[in-house]
DNA sequence: TTTACAAAGTTGATTTTTTGAACTTAGTAT
DNA sequence: ATACTAAGTTCAAAAAATCAACTTTGTAAA
């Protein structure tokens, strides 16, 4: 079946998820507002129908997205995004930021409406809420038997 | 040739450099200071020999690493980040996060490691270096003929 | 009341990628 | 000599993605 990295890390397990071709696309299409299938499907220059269709299904699956009813007799959903769907907006912020300084061609930026200055990622602590400027990445201690 | 989205948006585009199965893992592993060939290979249980050659010619070519000479003999390589590929920390901390906050088993955490305290995505000016807590994604204009 | 068109898929053949295993080349260690 | 390692390359087999055609239910137009 699906081929998966086996692999201690949570990078490794969030693609098994989120990392097959067109599925990050297809979230943040959603992200967008595009809900239908048909939207999605034309937003996404080449991606194809069958596809679309195992994507939107693996991702109900994982939880990312609820497909939701909206006729009853052709049935006709449309997708929104879960909390945890919702969620990887960071994740498309840090590409999109990355892609403004890497990118030959960028198209799109991040900014404070506020003041029109482009934003970069920072990071800061949940307990406190300030902003934090040195950070680790520590590894879970794996539970063993008790 | 290569089968790349054809979509004006950054994330789109910053797939087509990154987004091939197993990349991000290869340059996390860079990241992480595993340098060389069977370095990676070790830690990327599961990737095969030629798929791990074709990603870092390819990375090379696309500036996010370069190999350094290190035995002419048989010719040996070590592989390492540039500032592109270094820049890409903020997008493995994202789904760090994300992968914290939402995946069955977590393996990791992202921590202020002066307090202890866990920490989430930020967004700070490049202006001022302060904090923002609102942000936009706008779109480049297309610069046309002048 | 046919005809046309759209939305949301499904089916199946073709093409492209990935995997997996064996092989190579140059060198070090025993 | 023999074994073993690093860093790959080559090629066959398996898996995934693309592409085009088709289906189903319904709405709009002639």
């Amino acid at each position: 079946m699906k081929p998966k990295y086996n692999i201690p890390c949570n990078i490794a397990q969030s693609l098994n998820i989120i990392g097959d071709r067109w599925t990050l696309l297809i979230i943040h299409e959603i992200l967008n507002g595009n809900t239908m299938f048909n939207e999605i499907k034309k937003a996404l220059n080449g991606i194809s129908s069958n596809l679309l269709s195992e994507r939107l299904r693996y991702l109900e699956e994982e939880g990312l997205i609820v497909s939701e009813l909206y006729s009853q007799h052709p049935p006709r959903y449309s997708y929104n995004l879960t909390t945890s769907g919702r969620d990887l907006e960071h994740v498309f912020n840090a590409l999109i930021v990355w892609g403004s300084n890497h990118l030959k061609k960028c198209y799109k930026r991040l900014i404070d409406p506020s003041t029109g200055d482009e934003v970069g990622i920072a990071y800061y602590s949940l307990k406190t809420g300030e902003m934090v400027h040195d950070i680790q990445v520590v590894e879970e201690l794996t539970e063993s038997r008790n």
